[in-house]
DNA sequence: ATCAAGCATTAACGCAGGTTGGTGCACAGC
DNA sequence: GCTGTGCACCAACCTGCGTTAATGCTTGAT
């Protein structure tokens, strides 16, 4: 099973072969964008739903006066909105961070998908609860965190997304972030973001170099950011490859 | 029509009398909540879909240390996510804000409407895309404004969000908010709410007294705030009464 | 080899907003 | 009538973070 939409998925529940086969024909439509593109502007008519297959991808709102806000990643796997096609526009971006391979789902194949596979619409529904809840967690970060918390909050969010389609390396992963696309993910100057990455290497929680993130202490690090990880409903399976990871810490 | 949820769904589509009747059918285990009381808990296995039909509510979550953070507000329409029952237990809570009554739809029953009623599943589903885009708006406002253009940019979503269910009166709305609930809610704390609002008021620009909100100059809040209603997705018949209020102003 | 662009880093300074610790009013309970 | 409680409001002080402006490193284009 090759498809990051598949691997997150079985994380909520089996899915059959056929299933899984009509998934895998419905991303044919695959387009390669390059870093740093758009792949749906803020204004674009709705079209058909966007599945990352590879690379790192992110939501983000510009206030007219230019100021940017990230609201949300997307991670292999990750579909933007099952059901964008209802509305007329978009009202925010979609845009490439790395290098990224982007699968376009057509509605009424969407749709065909949710009539015939039952077990997987709800599959599907889990996922897109799941980015609901990470985006209320995304306001209690900015609400409530200071910049220390804040971050931590966020390696420790993106870990457990990538381990959750097998693109972690243990406690590291692909992260090619700058610091000052980092600092309009968490509401934060960038000169600010330097300081607060410095202060977490300093305490030996984490290295963040050449778009690789290692997290030295995960356990520190979830603990002095108060990271819950419930909201990411990732119990189903995973919970037991988290304390083989923890113990092995 | 008595039912704020098919007011709602009015301005995205025309609704079949066999569809309104469906919905209201749906609405029978109807309970009172009084002021502060939490309609779910976080940990809470969960239920039915709730539907807050007078009154207001909202999501919030608690960190271990006490800090508190709203994350949506509920009007009465507003259903507490359509597909929660997906989910094994309730990452976050719900809970009165004023008196309120609430209507709990059985799973099945949501899932009866979902398949018989195309249409309305289609509304149900705008109204939950509204409800995402909400929470990424609100992510942008902690994110990027300051205290004066949050509080605003708040307020404009407000009204907006009342007039869409006929609960506004001109420019005014019912808003039984403690200056600590405004507080949780922008990510400020409750002295620096209290100094805000002295601002918007200097500048004549809202009042807040006794539960009620009044707008005084709607445009010069929103340029204020840099509040562009696009997100709310209302632009299906609201439109035209918009314009209307604001010339009125 | 040179130059420009993008990025991480640093230092100096300032302010928006937090914190603490009040006062006073309205209202409910006794 | 008291008393307690919740809330709006206020003042003094402090700090986390923003702003500005610089430096140097790396990479890629010419």
């Amino acid at each position: 099973m090759n498809n990051p939409l598949l691997r997150k998925l079985a994380n909520f529940t089996e899915l059959s072969a056929e299933e899984i086969k009509a998934v895998e024909d419905s991303c044919t439509d695959v387009r390669e964008v390059g870093a740093r593109e758009d792949v749906i502007a803020q204004g674009d008519r709705t079209g058909g739903v966007k599945l990352l297959l590879e690379g790192f991808a992110c939501r983000y709102k510009t206030l007219e006066d230019g100021r940017r806000q990230i609201v949300a990643y997307f991670v292999p796997g990750d579909l933007c909105d099952l059901r964008v096609f209802i509305l007329k526009r978009m009202d925010h971006s979609i845009g490439a961070i790395a290098p990224s391979k982007v699968a376009t789902l057509a509605p009424d194949n969407v749709l065909k998908l949710m009539h015939n596979y039952p077990a997987l619409t709800r599959a599907l529904w889990w996922s897109t609860l799941v980015e609901e809840a990470i985006a209320r967690e995304w306001i209690v970060n900015v609400g409530q965190r200071n910049a220390l918390e804040r971050t931590a909050h966020l390696f420790c969010e993106l870990l457990y997304r990538f381990r959750a389609v097998g693109l972690n390396e243990g406690l590291s992963c692909t992260l090619p972030l700058t610091q000052v696309e980092l600092a309009e993910t968490l509401g934060l100057s960038s000169v600010h973001v330097n300081r607060t990455l410095q202060e977490l290497r300093r305490q030996k929680l984490i290295t963040l170099d050449g778009g690789k993130l290692t997290i030295q202490n995960l356990k520190a690090l979830e603990e002095l950011s108060f990271f819950n990880p419930d909201y990411l409903h990732q119990d189903y399976k995973a919970d037991k490859a988290k304390d083989v990871e923890r113990e092995s810490v």
